[in-house]
DNA sequence: CCGTGATCATTC
DNA sequence: GAATGATCACGG
């Protein structure tokens, strides 16, 4: 094992002081930096900021199945203007196979949210996408309390999928983890199978955080 | 098609 | 105001 955790924890931390670079800037000035356009309206770039910090930081873009650092996971945060976090956070799609079958110390879960750098940014409809700010930077990893938190959500949504009830499953389940659909639209379907192996098609589904989770999370990180 | 980047729009 | 279910763009 080349990268231990101690180095892993160090690249991370250094990821995190580029990241407090971008604090107090602007999406426009970050956009003209990278000679990026700017797009007109949010509600058709839902995903552009995100984009834009990972490049900021040195991200590869595109779709991944490992987190977006070797050493952690970035994750935008859509903050008010008193800096409270005001949505879900996004960390993996759901694969009910796996769900079935993944212990959480394995889960792709876990392994996302192993290290996470949140870069919070100004959000909503009060503020003009270019006006935007980006605010400070900080890092989180779990820890005993937290996990055993995600842990039990995770183990509850898995017992009722493992049970055949995924359609008992909606995003009122869960204390910080919950599962929601991720799709185009509700009409969308993908291949999965039920406990005896025979394929099925359902809406995808995805793992997200709580916004009331992440909010505890950036508190936890402005005490420290 | 599917996963990652999320926010939107309506309901609670 | 917060939460839920629906939706939009893009890369591979």
């Amino acid at each position: 094992m080349i990268a231990n955790d101690a180095v892993l924890e160090r690249a991370a931390g250094e990821l995190l002081v580029r990241a407090h670079g971008l604090a107090g800037r602007t999406l426009a000035e970050l956009a003209h930096a990278f000679e990026l356009p700017l797009p007109d309206a949010p509600a058709r770039a839902k995903g552009y900021v995100g984009g834009l910090i990972e490049r900021a930081l040195g991200a590869r873009a595109g779709s991944r199945e490992a987190t977006d650092f070797p050493s952690c996971e970035l994750k935008t945060l859509p903050v008010d203007r008193e800096g409270r976090p005001r949505e879900s956070t996004f960390v993996c799609t759901v694969v009910l196979a796996a769900l079935r079958e993944t212990p959480w110390e394995d889960s792709r879960v876990r392994a996302k949210l192993a290290r996470v750098l949140f870069v919070p940014v100004e959000s909503g409809g009060d503020v003009a996408h270019p006006q935007r700010r980006i605010g400070r930077a900080f890092l989180w990893e779990m820890r005993p309390p937290h996990e055993a938190v995600l842990r039990e959500d995770y183990l509850l949504l898995a017992e009722r999928v493992a049970q055949g009830q995924l359609e008992s499953i909606d995003a009122r389940v869960g204390v910080a983890l919950q599962i929601r659909p991720k799709a185009a639209n509700a009409a969308v379907r993908v291949r999965a199978h039920d406990l005896d192996g025979v394929p099925l098609r359902v809406l995808p589904r995805a793992f997200y955080l709580r916004a009331s989770f992440t909010r505890e999370l950036l508190r936890g990180a402005l005490q420290a």
